[in-house]
DNA sequence: GCGACAG
DNA sequence: ATCTTGTCGC
């Protein structure tokens, strides 16, 4: 798939800060998104431990069977530091080039990460969205920004209450095992955090975390450490 | 001022 | 993110 960036990636903290501030207004917080999609994406990136070296990877999936339909990735050098807040600016160089590299065009992209759950409500799965155009959601293994009801939070799969930050709902924490900690699901773009919560369920029938995430985060490992 | 802080 | 084996529990 083919992908115009709108922007230049950033090298200091003010000039990422301004690209987030500027499309942010972009971002669709209603959806509804696909209802019943038949490409899902899950992307991740791994980690190199003593160098900048990064490894994206993408896996689509066949949202009714989790069938792997294709795999995609992209070796790279991370050009941005972790910053808190602009994560992104890390990971998306390297996950767009995987992208690219794509024949099939998923209808809905997981993250590693937040979507809206963020502190100027543009997180990774926001922006991905956005330059995409395709249906995205964040789903993360801890939260960022937010609180939320931790008592009110039943314990088997499906239970779910409210992350609200500065008394706004930004995402969910959603069960997705019984008696395991929640994933932290936001909505990224062009979907409503109901249908993203329902398709995350869907695909994460025994673990905590999706399969797609579950795959590309493997893969991403596979690739980096074939690639030193 | 201090601590916290997606991956 | 990454450094890391076995082990307790269902």
């Amino acid at each position: 798939m083919r992908i115009d960036i709108p922007h230049s990636w950033p090298r200091t903290e003010a000039d990422a800060i301004a690209i987030q501030d500027r499309l942010r207004g972009l971002v669709d917080r209603v959806g509804p998104g696909p209802r019943e999609p038949r490409l899902v994406a899950g992307l991740d990136v791994a980690y190199a431990e003593d160098s900048n070296r990064v490894a994206a990877a993408v896996v689509v999936l066949d949202a009714r069977t989790l069938e792997v339909v294709e795999r995609a990735t992209a070796v790279g050098d991370a050009t941005f530091p972790y910053v808190p807040g602009l994560f992104a600016f890390r990971e998306l160089p390297v996950l767009v080039e995987a992208l690219t590299r794509l024949e099939s065009v998923p209808e809905l992209l997981l993250c590693d990460g937040q979507g809206l759950a963020h502190p100027r409500r543009f997180g990774l799965a926001c922006h991905l969205g956005v330059l995409t155009g395709i249906a995205a959601a964040g789903v993360a293994k801890t939260t960022f920004v937010g609180d939320y009801d931790a008592a009110a939070l039943g314990p088997r799969r499906g239970a779910g209450v409210p992350l609200v930050d500065g008394g706004e709902t930004v995402g969910r924490a959603l069960r997705t095992r019984d008696g395991v900690k929640p994933v932290y699901v936001s909505t990224g773009h062009g979907i409503d955090l109901d249908t993203a919560c329902r398709h995350v369920l869907a695909l994460a029938p025994r673990y905590r975390l999706p399969q797609t995430t579950r795959l590309a985060d493997r893969l991403s490992r596979d690739v980096l450490r074939a690639a030193r």
